[in-house]
RNA sequence: CGGGGCGUAGCGCAGUUGGUAGCGCGCGACAUUUGGGAUGUUGAGGUCGCAUGUUCGAAUCAUGUCGCCCCGACCA
C-alpha cells in the first residue's frame, strides 16, 4: 500500500477524549475514530488489525474442528423469550413496519440453540462446534476507555454441543487450548483466572486476561502456586486461628456524627480490622443483614449467590430505619432479631469488636461474636485482597492486578438446552438433554488490549502476525529521484516476494514520516536515504534502537528472515507465556 | 442512575466587569529548506452544542435540554 493514496490520519495531539494509551494511540496513529460514546469506526489500519486477528482464529478453530458460520443480528422477540432475556437492560430494541420485536444480538445462544434444536436429532449427529465473528450490541451503562467497553463491538462466539458432561468438558479444553494458542500467536500476553459466570451460569468457566493498568477487572494470582481468580470470583480462607476469648465487656459510647467505619475509628483511636461492618441489603425486596469485618469489602456477587437473590442492592433508607431503628451508619448485629444475618468468616473470631449501636450517634465497644451477637449464616462473604493467602496452595500469597478481559469460556451444561427443549435420542433410545459450552472472545477489545501491552513514547509497537503491515518503507527524501525509484522497485519486490508492506511515498519531510511510521507500528521499517549513494539501506526493528545497514541487493531476503524469526518467536511451540 | 468535569475552527485551548471571537497545531498558495513532527509571507476555515428567557446588546447571565469524558453503580 503506498502513503500517498492511503487513508490514515495522524493527530499531533491527543484529543481530549482519551485517557489510556490505548484509546489515544489508536486515535493518533489513524486507526479509530468515534461516531457516538461507546460507537467507533475502525479505519483502514484498525480493520486491517482486526483482520489478521480472525484469520489467525480461524487457523486455530479449524484444528480443533470448530466450523465458521454466521447468524443474523436482528433475533426476533420470542426466540429472547424463551430464556427469559428479552428484557434484560443492555438489549437493544426494534420494531419493523409490522410492529414485530426484534433484539439487536448482543450473544447468540438462543439462536445457535434454536438451530441446533432443529436440526440436531440423535447423539450420533455430536459433537458439533460452531463459531462466528460478529458485531454484538449492548446497551451499556457506561462505555468506556475507547474501544475497551463499548456499546457495538466485534466478538468471536463460539457454541459446543455433546452427548454428556466429559464430552463437554473435552470440547472445553479443546476451545481452551484453541485460546491460548490463539493469544500467544497474537502476541498478547494472558493469565487464565476462575471467574464469576454472572447470569450465565456457575458452572466451570475462565476468563483470559491481559494484565494492564487500563483494566477493568482485579485479578488476584498467587505467587507460588498457578491459581489464579477474578476478584469477584476469588475464594478467601477462613481466618487461621481464632482470637482468644477476651473478658472485656460491652460498652456503649457516644459517637455524635461519626458513622463510617473511618470516622468512627479516627474518633475512637481503633483500627478498621476491629470494626464488624453492618451493612443492610434488600434481597428481592427483604432484608438481609451482612456482617464484614471494618477493613474489608462485601463481595456482592459471593454474596447474591449465598442468599439465592435474583436482585441483591443496599437496602434503602427507610428499609434500614425499619431493621435497626436507627439511622444509616450505626446499624450492628447486636441485638437484632427477625432479619436473616450473613456473617463473614473474619467476623466470627472478632472478640473485641466495635460495632454500631442501632441507636443515632452510639457505637458499642468490647463486642465479641458468639457471646454478644450471633449468626443465621457464616460463609466466605467479602473480596479477596492483595496479601491475601491462597485458596488452593494456602503457602502462597495472592497478590491483586488489573486485567482486562479478553475472553471468556463457559461450561453450559444443560441451562439452554433444558430452557429451550434441546434434547437428542441418546443410546439408550432415550430423549437426553444437550450439554453445551460457550466461548467468547472480544477481537475489538483484544486489539487495544495488545496496544496497552506494547507500546512506548513513540507508538505502538505490532506483534508481526497481527501489524497491519509487516513492513514500512520510507524514502528519506522523495524528491530524489534515486532514492525514489530505488525505494519503489524494493517496494515492489517486496509485494511480489509475498511481505505485507506500507510504502511511505509521501513528499513530506524525513522527521514527519519517521515519527508517522512509530505511531502506526509496523515491526520492521526500512529507509532508503543517504546510504543509497553507497548501496545500502536501513533496516530497523520497532520497538529496539538497533539500525542495521543491508545492501541493497540483499534487502529482501534480510527482512523476509526477520519477519520469519518476528513469527518463530510467537509460534506456541516455543513462546512460553 | 448518583458524584465530578467539559461542550468556542479539523485537533489542543484562551476569551476580563455582557459590546457580535482569538492563539498554537493542522489545512491551501508561494519562497527558502530537506534523516526525527522546518521557517517566513499569505490565505481559507466558527449558526461559540441546542432551545427559551433576561438585556438596547449574550460565547459570557438564568432556566431547560442534548452530547461527551472520568469515578461509582452496572457490565450474558
Amino acid at each position: 500500500m503506498r502513503a500517498s493514496s492511503y487513508f490514515a490520519p495522524t493527530l499531533r495531539e491527543v484529543p481530549a477524549e482519551a485517557e489510556i494509551p490505548s484509546h489515544k494511540l489508536l486515535l493518533r496513529a489513524g486507526y479509530l475514530r468515534k461516531l457516538g460514546a461507546g460507537v467507533y469506526t475502525y479505519l483502514p489500519l484498525a480493520w486491517k488489525v482486526i483482520r489478521k486477528m480472525e484469520q489467525v482464529l480461524r487457523e486455530e478453530q479449524e484444528l480443533i474442528n470448530c466450523a465458521e458460520m454466521r447468524m443474523p443480528t436482528l433475533v426476533p422477540k420470542e426466540l429472547m423469550e424463551e430464556t427469559g432475556r428479552w428484557g434484560l437492560d443492555v438489549v437493544y430494541k426494534l420494531q419493523d413496519r409490522r410492529k414485530a420485536d426484534f433484539a439487536l444480538g448482543f450473544t447468540h445462544e438462543e439462536v445457535i440453540t434454536d438451530l441446533a434444536r432443529q436440526e440436531l436429532r440423535s447423539w450420533r449427529d455430536l459433537p458439533v462446534m460452531l463459531y462466528q465473528v460478529q458485531t454484538k450490541f449492548r446497551d451499556e451503562p457506561r462505555p468506556r476507555g475507547g474501544v475497551i467497553r463499548t456499546r457495538e463491538f466485534l466478538m468471536f462466539d463460539a457454541y459446543s454441543f455433546d452427548r454428556d458432561v466429559d464430552a463437554m468438558d473435552t470440547s472445553y479444553k479443546a476451545q481452551r487450548t484453541a485460546y491460548e494458542r490463539f493469544f500467544q500467536r497474537i502476541g498478547l500476553r494472558y493469565l487464565i483466572v476462575d471467574a464469576d459466570g454472572g447470569a450465565i451460569g456457575d458452572l466451570d468457566n475462565q476468563e483470559f486476561m491481559s494484565l494492564a493498568d487500563a483494566g477493568e477487572d482485579t485479578v488476584l494470582s498467587c505467587d507460588s502456586c498457578s491459581y489464579a481468580a477474578n476478584a469477584e470470583k476469588c475464594p478467601v480462607n477462613p481466618p487461621a486461628t481464632s482470637e482468644t476469648a477476651t473478658s472485656v465487656s460491652l460498652e456503649e459510647v457516644h459517637t455524635p456524627n461519626a458513622r463510617t467505619i473511618d470516622e468512627v475509628a479516627a474518633f475512637l483511636g481503633t483500627a478498621s480490622s476491629m470494626f464488624i461492618k453492618t451493612l443492610i441489603y434488600s434481597a428481592d425486596g427483604k432484608p438481609v443483614v451482612v456482617l464484614v469485618r471494618g477493613d474489608h469489602t462485601v463481595n456482592d456477587v459471593k454474596l447474591a449467590r449465598l442468599v439465592g437473590a435474583a436482585e441483591l442492592e443496599l437496602a434503602p433508607e427507610a428499609m434500614v430505619v425499619a431493621v435497626t431503628g436507627a439511622p444509616v451508619g450505626f446499624a450492628g448485629p447486636v441485638g437484632l432479631t427477625g432479619v436473616p444475618i450473613y456473617a463473614d468468616h473474619a467476623v466470627t473470631v472478632l472478640q473485641s469488636a466495635v460495632t454500631g449501636a442501632n441507636k443515632a450517634d452510639f457505637h458499642i465497644t468490647g463486642v465479641a461474636a458468639g457471646r454478644d451477637f450471633t449468626w443465621t449464616v457464616a460463609a466466605d462473604i467479602r473480596v479477596a485482597e492483595d496479601g491475601d493467602s491462597c485458596p488452593m496452595c494456602t503457602s502462597g500469597t495472592m497478590r491483586t492486578t488489573r486485567g482486562i478481559e479478553i475472553g471468556h469460556i463457559f461450561k453450559l451444561g444443560d441451562k439452554y438446552s433444558k430452557a429451550m427443549q434441546l434434547d437428542v435420542t441418546g443410546d439408550d433410545g432415550k430423549l437426553q438433554a444437550i450439554q453445551m459450552g460457550c466461548y467468547g472472545i472480544g477481537m475489538s477489545r483484544s486489539l487495544a488490549a495488545i496496544v496497552e501491552a506494547s507500546h512506548d513514547k513513540d507508538g505502538i509497537i505490532w506483534p508481526i502476525s497481527v501489524a497491519p503491515f509487516e513492513v514500512s518503507i520510507v524514502v528519506a527524501a522523495r524528491q530524489d529521484d534515486a532514492q525514489y525509484a530505488a525505494a519503489d522497485a524494493i517496494y515492489k519486490s517486496m509485494k511480489a516476494a509475498g511481505l505485507d508492506v506500507y510504502f511511505d511515498d509521501r513528499d513530506e519531510r524525513a522527521g514527519v514520516k519517521f515519527k508517522d511510521a512509530d505511531l502506526m507500528g509496523c515491526p520492521i521499517r526500512v529507509v532508503v536515504g543517504k546510504g543509497l549513494a553507497t548501496g545500502v539501506v536501513e533496516v530497523k526493528q520497532r520497538g529496539t534502537d538497533v539500525v542495521e545497514t543491508v545492501a541493497l541487493a540483499d534487502i529482501i531476503q534480510r527482512v523476509t528472515v526477520l519477519k520469519q524469526q518476528l513469527l518463530t518467536a510467537l509460534n506456541p511451540a516455543t513462546h512460553h507465556v
